[in-house]
DNA sequence: AATTTATTTAAGCATTTGCTTATATAATGA
DNA sequence: TCATTATATAAGCAAATGCTTAAATAAATT
């Protein structure tokens, strides 16, 4: 695309642009990564995984499977992008692996669990 | 896909699998709430559109033209998701549309906002 | 060792997403 | 009224997503 001012409103006021840009540019890190956690949690099947794992500590990918009523192989993809992200992981008890949240990995995913946990028709 | 039990290992608690279609089936409207405000927010570009506005109270779509250095219709389409779901509304002055967040509409978007406004390293 | 069970991984495919370009709508100003 | 400006909408398309089924690992059991 080309990259030269899209509007020339009297009121554009560049100075707010620039602060915009520079308020970017000092968050970036924290937008990508919770950016990040955000994809992962916004899909309800993961939602669903992460909620379960807060209020049960751990389960296995065949209770997800279960309780979700889908296939092992759908529950175990989501359940890798979450372990890659870094957000769960995993104990082995004999063939079964019981996985469980990563504690303070992400303050933004507990104010989601509490606000789910109370149920709130608003988000 | 078939429904029947996925696993049939001895420890599998028939209890905490029923405990837990029930604590679902019991926030699934949260779930669905939440679940649609993060799927919005878990794209980069929306989350900085609404960090911007949290941060300026409004701006228009030839702003965000500029600060992303996005065409103005790719914004635009953002806008629309996160208009028809309610997160933003829109002011207009002449031929401008001055977009700003639906204050009170998401508690989780706040509690996102202040974690990038203090630049934190974890999400 | 061979079979069963729990899980993962891979390949294939339909759907969704997010852009692009072109066109439409709405307000302003000459 | 006609051109300009700001924005929205639509159509098209490439990439990403999320499932499916089949095959591969890994541990336990016979």
């Amino acid at each position: 695309m080309a990259l030269e001012l899209s509007c020339t409103r009297a009121e554009a006021d560049q100075k707010q642009l620039m602060r915009c840009r520079e308020t970017l540019r000092m968050s970036s890190n924290s937008i990508n990564t919770i950016g990040k956690v955000l994809a992962l949690a916004g899909n309800e099947t993961r939602l669903k995984i992460l909620f379960l794992l807060n209020k049960e500590g751990e389960l296995c990918p065949c209770d997800f499977s279960d309780i979700l009523e889908m296939t092992v192989p759908a529950i175990s993809q989501h359940i890798r992008k979450m372990k890659d992200a870094g957000l769960i992981t995993s104990r082995r008890e004999g063939q079964t692996l019981y996985y469980s949240l990563v504690k303070g990995q992400s303050e933004v995913l507990e104010g989601i669990f509490s606000r789910l946990q109370e149920n709130k028709k608003v988000a």
